[in-house]
DNA sequence: GCCTGATGCCATCAACCGATGACATCGGCC
DNA sequence: GGCCGATGTCATCGGTTGATGGCATCAGGC
């Protein structure tokens, strides 16, 4: 370009007065990601998306994360540093109550569920999303049944009680039935318990 | 373009010698959008890739289907009517086992439960597979319960029944964890009647 | 045998997308 | 006070996508 461009308010670089704050930008860009990517999935959310909502230019998703991928995995990561889900419960109510308790407070499944659920996602995503989740769920839940009761093919009673709870949780997020969707929260764990504790061994006590 | 052309074999317009048969035609492009909709999801499946799994050219598309979203729903409806599932049920035992054994039988989720499960299903692709599941699961189930037990909140149960049935299926067939995928079908389907029969009336005769 | 609608393919369009590199400005350091 | 790396924005690229319209060929009807 010419050397004869003046400072004027349209000219290129970060604006005068505008924060120059990487950690903020960055923050700003993973928080962002984690509620679009939770809300609508990877495909259909664009770098652009997430740079309108964040406020910054969307190519320092690339200077900051790498890539789109790379970016929802942090989201990942952030989703689950952020939602202070427990490693270990009291049992499968207490767990179906956080589990519950999260999906109601966010405004779609959630980008750990968004990549679980889609045939389409990356590996590295979905190793990443499941990784999380089996260690939110499935070991504190095996570590709870082994404590408590010995039954045949407890692994597998687990996993089907995590899937199950799952189906449950993305069924109410996506308004997939009526009284799914608008039942009282804890009239839908009673539910959840006496019929996932049949298996896992753990019959509610009334 | 010149009238000097000559009928040669990369003319323009059907080759010689080319099927016209705008039923086999059609059938094939619902077919490869089955198929590949089951398996990829909307997003990820283009229509050039279903034309050429077709075998015909993708522009057929808007042609007898008006476009990719009235594709998706046509696959919706196929698939329906393709897979034979049982309006009536002897039980929760025998739904669970067609549920699994079509997913099983399936590479991919299928096009109905990739429509439900994606926050960012367009509403009519989303009515058509929940109308489907609600008339091939949801009703059939609460006919069935409403026939054998008087329980509080029986569409509750049957919608949560469903749910979770749903989410069983999905992490199967996403392989979300190793015993949910591998285990024997007939097993399986013990410990979701073990479970589901919990809330919906049906405790198995053991 | 000719005509015409059906059938299928091809090229193109407009819009969008993730990623990249150039550039201006700022602020800390020397 | 000058320098230079950090920070942010902008324009652009190459590729992809769903949809469209033109064209050639075929086959049935008259």
């Amino acid at each position: 370009m010419s050397d004869g461009d003046s400072a004027t308010p349209s000219t290129k670089g970060a604006r005068a007065g505008r924060s120059r704050d990487s950690a903020a930008s960055k923050e700003a860009l993973l928080q962002s990601a984690r509620i679009l990517f939770g809300r609508q999935g990877f495909e259909s959310t664009t770098i652009r998306e997430i740079g309108e909502q964040a406020g910054v230019d969307a190519s320092l998703i690339a200077r900051y994360f790498g890539s789109k991928t790379d970016l929802y995995i942090a989201a990942v990561i952030a989703e689950d540093a952020g939602e202070a889900i427990p490693t270990e419960y009291e049992g499968l109510e207490q767990m179906a109550e956080v589990v519950l308790a999260r999906a109601d407070g966010r405004d779609g499944p959630g980008p750990v569920l968004q990549a679980i659920i889609r045939s389409d996602t990356s590996p590295e995503i979905r190793d990443a999303a499941l990784d999380r989740l089996s260690r939110r769920l499935v070991t504190p839940l095996a570590a709870k049944m082994a404590a408590t009761r010995d039954e045949d093919r407890p692994e597998l009673r687990v996993q089907v009680a995590v899937a199950a709870l799952l189906g449950i949780s993305l069924g109410r997020s996506l308004g997939w039935f009526d009284e799914l969707r608008s039942a009282p929260r804890d009239e839908l764990v009673a539910l959840i318990v006496d019929a996932l504790g049949a298996i896992t061994g753990e019959t509610p006590e009334r």
